[in-house]
Order: C-alpha cells, then structure tokens, then sequence
DNA sequence: TATAAACGTTGAAGTCACTTCAAGGTCAAG
DNA sequence: CTTGACCTTGAAGTGACTTCAACGTTTATA
C-alpha cells in the first residue's frame, strides 16, 4: 500500500513528526485524510510536498518564502521571474550575513591574538568590552 | 547631576528603553534606585555595564555568555583563560555559521544561473526542489 | 492654569520556527 | 493480556527581544 502514518512520513522525510504537525497547524501543508482511529494517513503527495518544504528550508527560506515558492510552482504556467525574485533576495540576505559574521570572525580574531594571557585586569577581551571613563574636558 | 532616567540611558548606549528593562528582568543588569515618583534612575555605573553588554551582544554573543564575561570581568585577579576560552568557541561557532551560510550561497547561486526565465514548469530552482518519483525497481 | 505631548510604569502577548511536555488513546508482539 | 511503541491533543518552553494596553508623571505650550 502507498499510505503511510505520520511516523512513516517523518522517516521517509527525514524530519519529525513534530515539525510535520506544526507545518499542517500552521497551514503550510494540508490536513491529511484520517483513519478510523484518527491516525494522520499520508500519500506520495504529501510526501513529495513535504520533501518541497523540506528542501526550501534546508536552502534557508523562511516559512513565509516556502509558502510563496509552494504557490508558484502550482502555477506551471506562470512566468517563473517571481522565484527569481524570491531566490535572489534571499541571497543577497545570505551574502549580508555572511559579510556581518566575517567581520565579527576579524574583529574576535583580533582579539585572540592580541590576548596574551594572565588575569582578567590584563585581558585584552574584557579591555575591549569595557568603556573608558571619558575624561572630563575643560577646567 | 550625573543621574538619568531610562531614555537618556537609551540614548546614551544606543539600545531601547525595552530591552535595559529586560536585561534588568532576566538580572542581567541589576535593579536600578528609583526616584519618588517610581522612574528607574541610572548613574555612570549603568550606563558602563550596559555598554559593555551591548558591545559584547555586538559581537555575538549569547546572553548566558554575556553573563559569563561581566561575572568575569568583576574577578580582576582570576587567570583570563577563560575568557580566551569562551571567545574561542565563539569564534568557532561563527565560523562554522559562515561555511553552512557560504554553503548554501554557492547553492542558490547555481539555482540562479541555471535558470533562464520561462514558465514556472521550466523553472530549475522550482525544479532542485521538486522531488522526483523514484521509478519502481523491480518488475 | 489647563492641557496635551512626551516621558515613565507594569504585565502580557507576539515574533520565528520549532521543540518538549503531559495526559491520554491505539496497535502489534509475545 | 500486558508491554511497549506508536498516535492524538493542547499547552508551554526556547532566545532575545518587541509590541501592546492601560495607566501614572513631567514638561512645554496656549
């Protein structure tokens, strides 16, 4: 037979029941057909939109995208510049995080290496993070 | 005077009023004094410990490190190879945030250059994250 | 002096994308 | 027939805040 339960589901996709119960709450992937005994009973559909989910999320898209990019490719026939769109914005968010965390990676690297041990009132970490008393100008 | 009130400590460390008032919360600041009139009033004092969470929050890390760094930072006399420590596994960390995020910029990338417009059922990024059925094997 | 704007107070709920928990019902194996 | 593995639900927890509602205070202006 080509149904499964809901443990089944998690298996084959790599992801867990949990997760697949949120993703039905919060209205990304459909409530499935039931069995007598109110177990989830899922498809090959449903697998392979799961799998969809799955994978736009392993890219880094967030639920919002993946609702969008779930829509479009519905639409077969739609001009496709709106996942484009969607793919390159998504990027340029990607390189921005990459750019901030490299420049954090320089300035703790800094750090590090300027560090040469012995206590706490000669770290140059905790020199770093705490603020010079701004001396008071004029008379 | 060099006293303060909340909004002038929010101006000064370049943070909202809401979050000094959750630091304070989770006793990551301590309690202020307060005026007559029940306002929170800050000193110099303050506004140093604020900054240094701020900075340290700048560099990324946690609050639970925060916390670690100020308990830290107050023991002058300790060795300050813990402090090494921490930032170590920080920059660990953020490493390995900058190879999963340039893992998956080389990802979309090739999803973007692979893609040369048309309809959505041509689309390749649409494609990637479309499974295929797995032909039966077998008879 | 009246009043309105701009500040302050609190606790609670919302954010994101889940994860974990508690308290139960169902099903297959021994 | 019982044990253990599975399933159900709603609620609460995670991190690090942000936002909201409903109220009190202070300051600037008409």
């Amino acid at each position: 037979m080509d149904t499964f339960n809901i443990g089944q589901l998690a298996t084959a996709a790599q992801t867990p029941a949990a997760t697949i119960r949120y993703y039905e709450k919060i209205g990304l992937l459909p409530a499935p057909a039931r069995t007598g005994s109110n177990y989830r009973r899922y498809d090959g559909d449903a697998l392979a939109r799961l799998s969809f989910v799955c994978r736009a999320r392993d890219l880094g898209f967030s639920i919002d995208q993946v609702r969008n990019l779930l829509d479009l490719s519905d639409q077969r026939e739609h001009d496709c510049c709106t996942v484009d769109q969607l793919t390159q914005e998504h990027l340029a968010t990607i390189e921005q995080k990459i750019a901030d965390l490299s420049a954090l990676k320089h300035h703790l690297s800094q750090l590090l290496v300027s560090c040469h041990g012995g206590t706490v009132a000669d770290c140059r970490i905790i020199d770093a993070l705490t603020p010079r008393k701004v001396p008071p100008s004029g008379s």
